[in-house]
RNA sequence: GCCCCCAUCGUCUAGCGGUCAGGACACCACUCUUUCAAGGUGGGGACAGGGGUUCGACUCCCCUUGGGGGCACCA
């Protein structure tokens, strides 16, 4: 299966060399992500090395910004990288000595100045480590260019060229490229070495079941990083993306836990289609499994940005409102948002669910608000903590023969717009007493917007 | 057009001849609760179609249909 190396010990297990080959093209695609994580995780399994091949023969796309994305990309995922970084346009020279070799030896010809190389007539099958056998005839493939008339070489040829060279055994790669697999097996033939075990995973495709691309939105690692997904939480999801473990697990926090169920036999052959609001939900658990003060790091930009300062809200009141919001919030970015909305009034934007509240019942709304007021209004600043506002809430529902929804649900929408919110008289405590008041004073005055609520659920 | 591959709930998937076709996300109820969220319980929802093989097919074979990928002096 191997090719015999004299630099290996005979009757051992050669160990498992993969990489991950992506071109610069300036942002790291999710499904090349998930490619490398594929190869991370076999490789991780079987102690072997994880290598990188930046393949930038396209010198016009290939800046050190762009490799740079990748490099990125990847630590954030948190694939470490075995050795040093191969740069595909390095190689040049040798390209074109075995191409050249290739036309020496009868395997390749020349035509119009570039050199052609000769598709053997016959099958060619290999046995994929995903779907099993795969054969095609080398007459259906015709003879095709191994290096061009400018003598740089071609995609096809530079990658087997490279493989071999850096002693690859296991080729991981999208199953956009099984139909390349025949010709590059060909190549291996002629120049004398054995081809590496080859496994295809497959494509990840947008909601339209077309091959994920830009118009769908979102399709590089980074855009998901803005989005406020945590790298935990996009490894796990990608890693179930033409994958399952065999059993109910889903949740692989630690990734050694992930490295340990891996296995090639349970990809999956058929492609998998992104869904946003999995991944969004996996985000979420993260998240909730995050302890607060890690969570206030991740936001603390997003919140200094918004003056948002420890120093202008106050150290203590800023973790707490982050830890209150871990698990209602599904990014970090939203998580962010919430709390920011907590201490900048500004931030207020009704959402659907609030107007629909209110418009249910304007008046009742507005009495409950007022009654609210008032109450909260005789209270004293020392009394103001969620005990004790849970105390006089209850009291006053009481009073007013009111339920508890009636009286917390329009001081949720009063003060953050929302309907969902940490519990009511949390949410009055860590918004303070004046502020409180001065929100709900201007809740009395809004007119719900029914445009969007018509009838059938908004949203 | 030619070549290759794929096909279970809306989505991610389990299943590898005999299962009430299981789980997760989403959705809907109910429950818990400060009519939030989370959690818990329950519900609706799938084997693309047709032929075979077999005592018996989601599982094996063939065809059809549908979908994807590839056919460059791009990568």
């Amino acid at each position: 299966m191997y090719a015999a190396r004299a630099s290996r010990t005979p009757m051992t297990t050669p160990t498992v060399r993969v990489r991950f080959a992506p071109s610069p093209t300036g942002y790291l695609h999710v499904g090349g992500a998930r490619t490398a994580l594929f190869n991370w995780l076999y490789a991780r399994k079987l102690g072997g090395a994880f290598l990188l091949r930046i393949e930038d023969t396209d010198r016009a796309r290939s800046s050190e910004e762009n490799v740079q994305v990748i490099l990125d990309g990847l630590a954030w995922l948190g694939l470490d990288v075995d050795e040093e970084i191969v740069f595909q346009g390095a190689g040049i020279a040798r390209h074109q000595a075995l191409a050249d070799r290739l036309l020496a030896e009868g395997k390749a010809y020349e035509e119009d100045g570039a050199i052609r190389f000769r598709m053997p007539e016959g099958e060619i099958a290999w046995n994929d480590a995903v779907y099993q056998r795969i054969s095609f005839q080398g007459g259906d493939i015709k003879d095709w260019v191994i290096l061009r008339s400018d003598r740089t070489p071609t995609y096809n040829f530079t990658v087997v060229a490279d493989d071999i060279e850096m002693r690859i055994t296991h080729v991981m790669r999208g199953d956009d490229h099984i139909s390349n697999t025949p010709k590059q097996i060909a190549v291996y033939r002629a120049l004398g070495h054995e081809p590496p075990v080859f496994a295809h995973v497959p494509m990840i495709h947008g909601p339209d079941g077309k091959k994920l691309s830009k118009r769908h939105g979102a399709t590089a690692v980074g855009d998901y990083r803005v989005k406020g997904i945590l790298p935990g939480a996009m490894r796990n999801f990608l890693a179930l993306l033409g994958w399952n473990p065999g059993d109910e697990q889903e949740l692989f926090v630690d990734a050694r836990d992930l490295v340990e169920a891996f296995s090639l036999e349970r990809v999956q052959k058929k492609s998998a289609i992104f869904d946003l609001t999995k991944l969004e939900w996996l985000n979420g658990q993260y998240i909730s499994r995050t302890p607060p003060e890690e969570l206030y790091a991740l936001v603390k930009t997003d919140l200094d940005d918004r003056g948002l300062t420890a120093a202008a809200v106050g150290r203590d009141r800023l973790r707490r409102a982050v830890a209150v919001q871990s698990e209602r919030a599904r990014t970090t970015l939203e998580l962010a948002e919430r709390v920011a909305i907590r201490f900048d009034a500004s931030l207020i934007r009704r959402d659907a669910k609030a107007d629909k509240l209110m418009a249910k019942d304007p008046e009742g709304f507005r009495t409950a608000l007022r009654a609210v007021a008032e109450r909260l209004s005789t209270i004293a600043e020392p009394d103001w903590t969620p005990e004790g506002l849970e105390t006089e809430l209850r009291g006053l529902a009481e009073a007013r023969s009111l339920s508890l929804g009636a009286v917390f649900q329009p001081i949720r929408v009063a003060l953050t717009g929302q309907t969902v919110s940490e519990p009511a008289n949390v949410l009055l405590e860590l918004v303070g007493k004046d502020e409180s008041l001065r929100r709900i004073r201007s809740a009395l005055v809004w007119e719900p917007d029914v445009s969007g609520i018509r009838g059938e659920p908004t949203e």
